[in-house]
RNA sequence: GGAGAGGUGGCGGAGUGGUCGAUCGCGCCGGUCUCGAAAACCGGAGUGGGUGCAAGCCCACCGUGGGUUCGAAUCCCACCCUCUCCGCCA
């Protein structure tokens, strides 16, 4: 949510904040409303004030014994009240058509954010390891002579249609331990603080992080109208809403290992195959809330955070820094890291870490004092991903696999498996 | 699901119709005293909005939304939430 007094104050700052996202421009609009609105207070607060002191004079009068001024200012008050209470419904209709018309403009790149209309316009910022080469041609995930039995799709999807798995045997032990590892090493090298959180939350939580209004069709809703969150970083962020945190108290770094729930509407044909876009699946979150000042920094550390996951784990990937055109409703900037697949040939997304600045803290009313006094201010909002769990099982997979249909596993997953080290061609942990 | 209790400022806790935005205590900030600290004493301090160059002034906020009244933290209604007990249950 964008302030209002910010656009009131450099409108034409806003507008070209906006184009550089490839919108049209909106401050003259919100401006005639934030106008009409502030019109509109004026002169409900000042009939309002009006029949206050009417009101204090009467009881004055009251005591006095003065009944025929009384009755005078009692019939006063009582004419007055019509106009306060439409004086009123307007100052509010205008006050919830200005937020109606904020709510869903997304936030503002910063300026050192790349221009792009889409993802061609990405930027690569940094590379890490070397993808193997193969001596035979590398396999998708889900065609893995070793795998293959153990990802069942055909099943899930007797079970609940398509974009769902079942995993068994060694495969979802994997997927097990690489849930553990990823938030161990979060909590112990990268000291995050580990947190448990409802996955079914409210509109207004779901509000806070700007995944509604905007973007209902893509989360699930239960009968009673609960959500089921598609990312951790919606009750995460959400710990903090409608709170005042002292400064001291903050940088807040969290860390939680979740099921997420997506509906993927408008990706219908997209990764059809295998378990890279799926309706639910496994991630684990980061989120950092900081004060404004240090939210690029906690940005750099995070990302630092999700590439240290697939350095231990040995998984050749890119780090990039998504321009104007292609990032998320809420960011102000976002990085996104590719893992290496050797069976599409190609860097795919397994980590999305951006920083939202002030735009969700906004929406949600969280804030803190700074030590300095002053009045509290709104606090800097991150998140990221650390790592899709789902999608690190497809990138350790591929990367392990051996012309036998056999998969090596990385060291550090070892003592997760028992010790055991590979998957044999046969689909058994070894 | 049933029964009961309760939701007030950072926390605790008063306040049952008229300068109550709210007594008081703790905590917090500034000062006096002290070599320094503690104690004591003095003073300060809520959030949001509107207006103004500013000082300031005005409006709203005592779980939420309505209602009664000239006037509501205080009365009435509905809803939400928390706690306790019972039942059921992973």
């Amino acid at each position: 949510m964008h302030d209002i007094r910010t656009i009131r104050e450099n409108p034409a700052a806003f507008d070209a904040a906006l184009s550089r996202r490839g919108l049209v421009s909106m401050s003259a609009q919100l401006l005639a409303i934030d106008e009409a609105r502030r019109a509109r207070i004026l002169a409900a607060e000042t009939a309002q004030a009006a029949q206050n002191a009417a009101s204090k004079e009467a009881g004055g009068a009251k005591s006095r014994g003065d009944e025929a001024e009384f009755q005078r200012l009692r019939a006063f008050v009582a004419e007055k009240k019509d106009d306060i209470a439409r004086l009123t419904a307007e100052a509010e209709a205008q006050d919830a058509a200005l937020k109606t018309a904020l709510e869903v403009i997304p936030n503002l790149p910063l300026d050192q954010v790349p221009d792009g209309a889409d993802e061609a316009g990405n930027v690569e910022i940094r590379r890490w390891g070397h993808p193997r080469n193969f001596d035979f041609t590398p396999k998708e995930h889900f065609e893995i002579a070793s795998i293959a039995a153990q990802m069942d799709f055909t099943r899930a999807a007797k079970l609940s249609g398509s974009r769902f798995v079942v995993l068994q045997g060694a495969v979802v032990r994997l997927h097990r331990a690489l849930g553990q590892f990823m938030l161990d090493t979060h909590v112990n090298d990268h000291e995050l603080q580990e947190t448990w959180t409802p996955v079914l939350v409210k509109s207004e939580t779901m509000y806070g992080t700007g995944n509604l209004p905007k973007f209902a069709e893509d989360s699930y809703q239960t009968t009673n109208g609960w959500w089921l969150v598609p990312t951790a970083e919606v009750p995460l962020t959400n710990l903090v809403a409608g709170e005042i945190r002292d400064e001291a108290d903050l940088p807040i770094r969290m860390t939680a290992h979740t099921q997420c729930f997506r509906s993927e509407a408008g990706s219908a044909g997209k990764d059809t195959s295998g378990m890279l876009r799926q309706h639910q699946f496994e991630k684990v979150e980061m989120v950092t809330i900081c004060t404004p000042d240090t939210a690029l920094a906690e940005h750099d550390r995070m990302t630092a955070c999700a590439e240290a996951i697939l350095q231990k784990l040995g998984i050749p990937y890119r780090t990039i820094v998504l321009c104007t055109g292609d990032m998320g409703f809420g960011s102000q900037k976002t990085h996104d890291i590719e893992a290496w697949l050797p069976g599409q040939n190609k860097f795919r997304e397994i980590s999305s870490v951006s920083t939202c600045g002030q735009f969700q803290a906004r929406r949600m009313n969280a804030r803190f004092r700074p030590t300095a006094g002053g009045k509290p201010e709104f606090v800097a909002t991150l998140n990221g991903s650390g790592l899709a769990v789902g999608r690190c099982l497809i990138a350790v997979l591929e990367n392990g696999q051996q012309a036998d249909g056999s998969v090596d596993l990385p060291a550090v997953l070892h003592p997760y498996l028992g010790g055991k080290t590979r998957i044999s061609a046969t689909g058994a942990l070894v």
